[in-house]
DNA sequence: AATAAAAGTCAATTTGGTTGACTATATTAT
DNA sequence: ATAATATAGTCAACCAAATTGACTTTTATT
């Protein structure tokens, strides 16, 4: 019953990793239910910060906070299932545009039913205040000890500028 | 401010990993400024998990809920460091047993003081509550969705049996 | 005595990344 | 204008923290 007769648990590392596994588990039995196989979570962040006219590459590794490097793998994984299209930037020979086709925005959606979908297994086990609750105290964690501006994701011209 | 502007935290397994990676770098540095080095999450909680008297590395495993060839992997690692010694069954010839050495205990020791320092640090951001709130939390989701028995990991003679 | 189960090891694979070295292009400083 | 630097992106190698499968040696069950 009590948290700290427990070892395993007692360390906040080990609860957040069990935590996100099965979080993680839950969106990928979703998305398998919809036919959608082999999903990361790096593909649904790249999904979700996808501005409508297109991204760079290191845009986007900026805004999800991964490598360059990871990020040019994760494009190359969805433009070959076809929810991307990556085309020559027009001005910057350097770069290329990644774009959803419209795979990718039947795929963006799903992904958000799935979110939903967790979110309410979630909130039918330990109530939805406990969920909002949850959220909120992490969203705080993660914005605090991780200097990026907290909001804004969506504006283009402060997502350029830094992140 | 809102949450739900930032595309990337929509996602509870963003969210919950971003965490585990604040909270396992800020173990790793303070773990690292007592001059242990390489310390994985694993080894925490096979530190944690020791009975007093050894345990097998098959119970191990069932007790911190990975397979028994990644417990190997971790006691192999840690007998190397001098933390445990690893003797052979008296009565079951397959099986070892493994003990904490007495620089196992030291270090078994820096590990709690180790994750009360992290709390504290946490517990100076979002505050003691909401750093209780989200382990009860955490904790309520981890055992509802991994059925096991909440507690009682102490307690040899249940653990033996099934966890 | 035969069979099944359990403890443990080894090897290969997976996920979700990282760093380093490199090329091609763009920007800036002199 | 040119040299130096910075940026976009790729390729390869590596790491953590696991997994599964195949295997050996014991022990337990029937």
């Amino acid at each position: 019953m009590k948290l700290n007769d427990n070892p395993t648990h007692l360390f906040l590392s080990r609860l957040l990793v069990r935590s996100y596994r099965i979080v993680k588990t839950m969106n990928a039995s979703y998305l398998d239910s919809l036919g959608y196989e082999h999903v990361k979570i790096g593909h649904i962040m790249l999904m979700m910060n996808l501005s409508a006219d297109g991204s760079t590459s290191m845009e986007l590794a900026k805004r999800v906070q991964i490598s360059k490097q990871a990020m040019s793998k994760l494009v190359n994984e969805l433009a070959q299932k076809g929810f991307l299209e990556v085309i020559k930037h027009p001005e910057d020979h350097r770069a290329t545009i990644v774009r959803s086709t419209s795979k990718g925005n039947k795929f963006k959606k799903d992904l958000n039913f799935c979110r939903k979908h967790v979110e309410a297994e979630f909130a039918e086990v330990i109530g939805q205040e406990k969920l909002e609750n949850l959220k909120e105290i992490l969203y705080l964690m993660v914005s605090h000890f991780e200097n990026q501006p907290i909001m804004d994701f969506m504006n283009e011209s402060i997502a350029k500028t830094k992140i």
